[in-house]
DNA sequence: ATTAAATGTCAAGTATATTTTACACAAAAT
DNA sequence: ATTTTGTGTAAAATATACTTGACATTTAAT
């Protein structure tokens, strides 16, 4: 898994530290940070609260076209 | 959360069982049961692997555009 | 040059996703 | 009638998402 760009930048886009994502989601900010990072896998439930926040959908920042395969 | 029956819909359209889809995507029969009852809160990973299996997208089976607000 | 804010990372703990085993029930097949 | 296949559900164990607290580094401000 390579780095979550895509909500690195929705984020931006909206000024927000990862802080701010985080208190707004309820998680904490490591847990943003290793999203952004992209080592890891987040639930469901927290992209899509992500999602809500950034004023995105699931495809727009969780999806790839090209994982593999 | 209500019941997922998008995931059960697009199973079905391919003539799927639960346990086919389960191995298909590597997990438990019973995890995919709980995803379809639609009482927890999956992987992001594994709901893109069962996204792809059965050739839908993120949005298409698990975003909910009326979740709450 | 110093301070503060934002980010990256780590280790130990807690919460919960997922597995395994097992059993009950419904529907379809024989 | 009875066997088989698909589904719903539960309890105990394991894997891993997520937290907490802490520290280092970067970036922007003063």
């Amino acid at each position: 898994m390579g780095r979550n760009l895509k909500v690195k930048a929705a984020r931006a886009a909206l000024d927000m530290t990862q802080k701010d994502l985080a208190e707004a989601v309820g998680v904490s900010r490591q847990t943003i940070n290793a999203i952004e990072k992209g080592d890891y896998n987040p639930t469901i439930k927290l992209c899509t609260a992500i999602c809500r926040v950034l004023d995105k959908t699931l495809n727009e920042l969780f999806w790839e076209d090209d994982e593999n395969v």
